[in-house]
This record gives structure tokens, C-alpha cells and sequence, in this order.
RNA sequence: GGGCAGGUUGCGGAGUUGGUCAAUCGCAGUAGACUGUAAAUCUACCGGCUGAAGCCUUCGAAGGUUCGAAUCCUUCCCUGCCCA
């Protein structure tokens, strides 16, 4: 077993911020003293059923904890994701109905233990407390925070000034989460750096029912694929935890060149020193970007598939767009005999069957803009009408490929 | 409950002396060039139909006034601010 220290060291790797570091070596001290792991908490809201990287964030440092002997309790927030975190969003989120959110949490639960141990694991749900909760329980929770400190929150703060509106139940979900800590009576909360504020509840909240306060460990946001915005659905720059190696290696090797670093320190179970011989190797020269890139992204790839998938991926990469050959795997459209006329077929309509567009605008502006090649021959007008046959490979856009069948 | 200000195409945000508005602009997005499917940059596109002359549906909702409305009127819904 490792010292507290030890575990103190292994344990920030990566981390944002710590409330407060004392406290957690203590803490850890303390569990190796007398054997008794800690009980590290995180919640889920299980408000949607795409586990992306971002989420993983988290699970690889209770991954963490879990090799340290430590405890995991999963709290799957059914309660909490029908009130919605308003943490980090400018408007107040839709309200999921129960069904939905249980069903999204059974999925959820699957993709969490690709990661975690399933039987170190527990997985509790706080809409069996929250459910039996009275009104008068609502009340003696809420008289214990005050409007002017759920009012500094930045995310209320902010919308409050903006002029946009609150609603009520809103504010209620700091307080659901750092109830939640005092249930399970958790001795460190993870999660984002966007948590802090749900999570410092939780710590005030369990020094007034008389218990240890939870140390708060946060870990960075994961910068979404577009290097700027935080990982997220809206914004369509993730990548979910069950794409194809080769959806994942592709992503993957399109993201910007800063995010190299963060992405092998919060994804990736790349030693520290190896991350910074990478980084040193580019800066110096001697190692190619794009090298290094390769390693993340098969490094990723490994976590989430195999070691031969990340290979495969990353030789159909190499093919695709380095030599330039056609992908492997080519989705097949077929053509009915109604698609022609006099024996050849409108590149607009062809676009349109394929699927590549969704409209025949998109289809025209395609042709137009010299994105639309079939077996390699650009087509340069709209206008076009062609006799195609079985096998020909038509070509829309970037990565768009399709395998025709008469 | 009263007073005021607003609701515009993914977002932000122009446009309200009625026609020249499918609607300025920025961001995002798509495509092309350049590259390492990186960044930066440049260019084009960016409601839909139309084998492109034109047409159709959009500016919170429903009505109305007009030859004609995102722009005027009425009612309703929603939001913020101020006052109670």
C-alpha cells in the first residue's frame, strides 16, 4: 500500500483545484492508519444518453482512487437531472421526466464501468431520498443558504445581470447536490471546475449535520474538439465514448495542436514524465506533431476498443489521407431503377439518395463549391447528369464516401 | 397588481418615417486553396423549391388595416427592469 503522500502525488495529476489539499492528505493518512478506505462521491446526471470524453474526465481519477483501495460512490442524480444544473448555462435546461432519466442512467451505468470496476463500485440514486422528502424538509434545506450566496454564483450571477431569466427550482440544485454529500456522508466530491460552488454546499452542509466536511477535488473542463468550447453535445465538438476506432482516431487527430497536452493528461494513462519528453520532443523538433498526435489518439482508441482497433484505425488514417486511397469501410447506397432517366442520373438527385445532403440547396452548393468527385473526377456543374454503375465511389465533401449499387 | 422595455433566420445582434428585406454585420457551420483531416490565412457559400427565368414559406402567436408589413392597429403568450 502506498503512503499518503504517495497517494496525495498520484492522486493531483491533472487536478484543477483542491479544497484543500490538507485536508485530503489528512484524510488519506488517516485511511491508511486505520485501513479504511475513503468514500469518494461523484454525481451523475444522467440528462442524456451520449457519454462523451468530457465525462470520462472524472471516472479515469476515480479509476484512480479505486486503485488506491478508495471507495466510489456513483450517485445517479434521477432527482437532481429533473431539476437540471444550471451550472454553466445561460439558459434554465429542459426538465427530463422520470422515465427518461432512468433510462439513461442504465446506459450510463454501462459505459461508466468500460472504465470503473464494477464491483468496487456503488451506485446509488438520490431520488431515493429526495423522493421521500416533505416540503417541510425542502424548507429546513433551503433555510440554510442564503439568496445573496447562491446569487454570487458566477452561472446565476451572470444570467441575473444579463437580464435572462432564473426560475426558482433552479437554485434548488446546489442544494439536492450537497445534500446528496451528506447521505452518502462522502469524504472527497470530484468533479469539474464548474462544480466548485454545488460542491462547497455539500462541505457546509455536512458541517452543519455534524459530519467531516468532504474535500472538493476538481478536475479541468475538457476542451471540446474545436479547441475553444468546453465538450459538449450542443456545440457538436465530442466525441462519444462508443463512436468506431475510427470515428474516434479521426477525431481525434483533427484536434488543435494545443490540446495535445491536456488530452494525454486527462484521458490518457500516459505517465507525466513521457507526457513532457512528448512536449519537449516537439518543441525541440525531433518529434513531428502529427507523430505525436497518432500516439493520443491510439492511445485513446486502446481505452475504449483494443490495442489491434487503435492499430487498424490508425493504418486506415495513414491510407485515407496520407496515400490518399479510398477508406475501407464505404457505406453502400443503392440506386432503384426509378433514379435514372434514359439511363443516367442527375448528380444533384444522386446526392440527395446518397444521403450526403439533406436538401437538393446543400446538393447544388456542393457541385458548385468542387467538393463532389465520383472515381476521382471532380464535377465541376450542377448540371450534370451521369451514367453510373455499380462501384463507382462517389466522393462529397471531406470525409463523406459513398459505394453505388444499381 | 401597476409602469416601462423587449421577443428577428443556430447564437449574438441590425433593421420598426410600411415597399429597394430571405432580411446588414459578427460568431459558429460547410466547401475550396494552403497544410500534418493542426493552427493561422485567403476565397466562396450559408431558408426551401426550381436542370436557376422565377416561385414559395419565414421576423413570439392569432387576427386586422393596406395594392403591399419584420416594420402600423387589436388581442393573447413569453421575458427582463422598476414600483407595490
Amino acid at each position: 500500500m502506498k503512503t499518503a503522500i504517495q497517494q496525495l502525488e498520484y492522486l493531483k495529476r491533472g487536478v484543477a483545484d483542491l479544497v484543500s489539499e490538507k485536508e485530503l492528505l489528512f484524510k488519506l493518512e488517516r485511511s491508511v492508519k486505520e485501513n479504511k478506505p475513503l468514500r469518494v462521491k461523484f454525481g451523475i446526471d444522467p440528462t442524456s444518453p451520449d457519454v462523451h470524453l468530457g465525462h470520462t474526465v472524472p471516472m479515469h481519477k476515480l479509476k484512480q482512487f479505486q486503485e488506491l483501495g478508495h471507495h466510489i460512490v456513483i450517485i445517479i442524480g434521477s432527482y437532481t437531472a429533473m431539476v437540471g444544473d444550471p451550472t454553466g448555462k445561460n439558459t434554465t435546461r429542459p426538465q427530463l421526466s422520470k422515465e427518461m432519466v432512468m433510462e439513461n442512467a442504465k446506459d450510463y451505468q454501462k459505459k461508466i464501468f468500460r472504465i470503473l470496476d464494477e464491483k468496487k463500485t456503488e451506485v446509488v440514486y438520490n431520488g431515493d431520498w429526495f423522493s421521500k422528502f416533505t416540503f417541510n424538509d425542502v424548507i429546513k434545506l433551503t433555510s440554510r443558504i442564503t439568496v445573496a450566496s447562491l446569487l454570487e454564483h458566477d452561472n446565476f450571477d451572470n444570467r441575473f445581470k444579463a437580464g435572462t431569466p432564473i426560475s426558482l427550482h433552479e437554485f434548488l440544485y446546489p442544494l439536492l447536490q450537497g445534500w446528496d454529500s451528506v447521505v452518502v456522508k462522502a469524504d472527497v466530491e470530484l468533479g469539474g471546475t464548474d462544480q466548485r460552488f454545488n460542491v462547497i454546499v455539500g462541505r457546509d452542509f455536512q458541517r452543519e449535520s455534524g459530519q467531516e466536511s468532504q474535500v472538493g477535488l476538481f478536475l479541468p473542463i475538457l476542451t471540446g474538439l474545436d479547441g475553444k468550447n468546453k465538450m459538449g453535445k450542443s456545440l457538436n465538438n465530442y466525441i462519444a465514448m462508443d463512436e468506431t476506432p475510427k470515428e474516434m482516431f479521426g477525431k481525434l487527430m483533427s484536434i488543435p495542436d494545443t490540446l495535445m497536452t491536456s488530452y494525454f493528461e486527462l484521458l490518457t494513462g500516459v505517465s507525466l514524465a513521457e507526457i513532457k519528453a512528448l512536449e519537449k520532443g516537439i518543441q525541440d523538433g525531433t518529434l513531428h506533431p502529427k507523430e505525436v498526435k497518432k500516439r493520443l489518439a491510439r492511445e485513446i482508441v486502446t481505452i475504449y476498443h483494443d490495442k489491434a482497433a487503435a492499430q487498424t484505425a490508425e493504418a486506415e488514417f495513414e491510407n485515407v489521407f496520407k496515400e490518399k486511397a479510398l477508406p475501407a469501410d464505404i457505406p453502400e447506397c443503392t440506386l432503384g431503377e426509378d433514379a435514372f432517366k434514359e439511363g443516367k442520373i442527375w448528380i444533384i438527385n444522386l446526392l440527395m439518395l446518397s444521403g450526403a445532403v439533406s436538401n437538393k440547396s446543400e446538393a447544388r452548393r456542393l457541385v458548385d463549391q468542387g467538393a463532389v468527385y465520383i472515381n476521382d473526377i471532380r464535377i465541376e456543374n450542377p448540371d450534370t447528369d451521369l451514367a453510373v454503375k455499380t462501384g463507382d465511389i462517389v466522393k462529397a465533401g471531406k470525409r463523406k464516401y459513398f459505394r453505388l449499387k444499381v
